[in-house]
DNA sequence: GTCGCGGTACATCGAAAGATGCAGTCGCGG
DNA sequence: CCGCGACTGCATCTTTCGATGTACCGCGAC
């Protein structure tokens, strides 16, 4: 038995979703939200296995709600919404949805939905995905040339002045930020540069900068 | 009626695949091809509205073939594979694919996908889907802050030095590498750093890197 | 022409960065 | 306990950087 929160402002909406819900066997409607606040109260209270979010939604809308839900692990998010913006599904699955569904799939496909979901896999709605995937052939391909294993030759205090220079802090910020003299941070810096074999601040900024720090 | 050209290399899969989608009245194959290069060839001489395309295929693979497809804009491309190796997935997507399937996909199915994908949608595998958001969740957004623009308000030399600072030079190696002396590098990092209203050579080099000099 | 202006170029000088030596503090095995 | 090594911290000294003043050239406006 599939057990699922829905969670949708508008009751009529709500009502018909929760009656598609009903009409299957293997699936059980355990609660419902009119709002993202309520929503995660509910998941966090009633642990269902999915929530059927709607991303327009007062108090707390959709999207953050379901970055919450899964940031707790409290269950898998299937989106719902009526428009297939980009701001939205690419929000919605920023924020760990497992699926995102336009409001004009019919009964048959929702309930197909919810059990792809459940089982762990993830669905898309098909006039989204090919958007989905512009986005993602779009995506520079992550220059592995960026190793981040030499981090580990670093201490952590040498970690954080690295991070600094990523930033393009001098050594009197960085003195101030970490609360240090700056003679001491000249010497983190030049023990970090000895390490990562680099000649000087800019190139070190620079590698910060590709390790995303 | 959808036109389909069907790229597989081993011909017992081929028949199959060929006896499925001859079984739907709207679909209709209109050629066959056992490897990449056939694939891309026949692409071009018969103008399908779709390929499916096998990945391991030989003298082409599929991924190429399909790349040779999308960018000559011959022929959507169905990416079907026994293996859901990532490295399968997002090279395929990468390439332009429209939709990506596991062959154990069932007859009805494979059909359904044919037909969203000559609809202009886009098409993903359940058990591919959630990866696939993975991966894109996992992309680091891309910061718009920096701005191209301001760009112009650089002279050519200056823009020069800019991106040697993007690679970390000193002011020497930037002396060396564009023929002029030291301190006439020194103007135009100085000059740089005024309009872009930065404090340091580091800051230069962080921006460069982002928009990508 | 010649005046102004933007781009390029160089020299000087105070400020910052970087190398180096050294001291205090942990934690760990002998 | 003691020695040892790794980490952190600071001070001194040389190198590099960056701001500033100046000069030359090419080009369009006057």
């Amino acid at each position: 038995m599939i057990r699922v929160l829905v969670a949708e402002d508008q009751s009529a909406v709500r009502a018909g979703l929760v009656l598609i819900l009903r009409s299957a066997p293997d699936i059980e409607v355990v609660g419902e939200a009119s709002d993202g606040e309520q929503a995660v109260a509910q998941a966090r209270e009633l642990r269902p296995d999915l929530v059927l979010m709607d991303i327009q939604m007062p108090r707390l809308d959709g999207v953050s709600a379901t970055r919450q839900v899964v940031a707790e692990g409290l269950a898998d998010v299937l989106v719902l919404t009526t428009f297939d913006l980009d701001e939205y599904v690419f929000g919605a699955l920023r924020a760990g949805a497992s699926g995102f569904l336009l409001k004009n799939t019919d009964a048959k496909d929702l309930l197909e939905a919810v059990r792809t979901v459940a089982r762990g896999e993830g669905l898309i709605s098909p006039a989204v995905t090919r958007r989905l995937i512009a986005e993602f052939a779009a995506k520079p391909v992550r220059e592995p040339k960026a190793d981040p294993s030499v981090l580990d030759t670093l201490t952590r205090r040498e970690r954080e002045v690295l991070s600094c220079l990523g930033e393009g802090l001098s050594n009197a910020d960085i003195a101030t930020r970490l609360d240090m003299a700056e003679a001491t941070v000249k010497t983190h810096v030049s023990r970090l540069l000895g390490k990562l074999e680099l000649r000087s601040r800019v190139q070190a900024a620079v590698l910060a900068q590709e390790l995303g720090i």
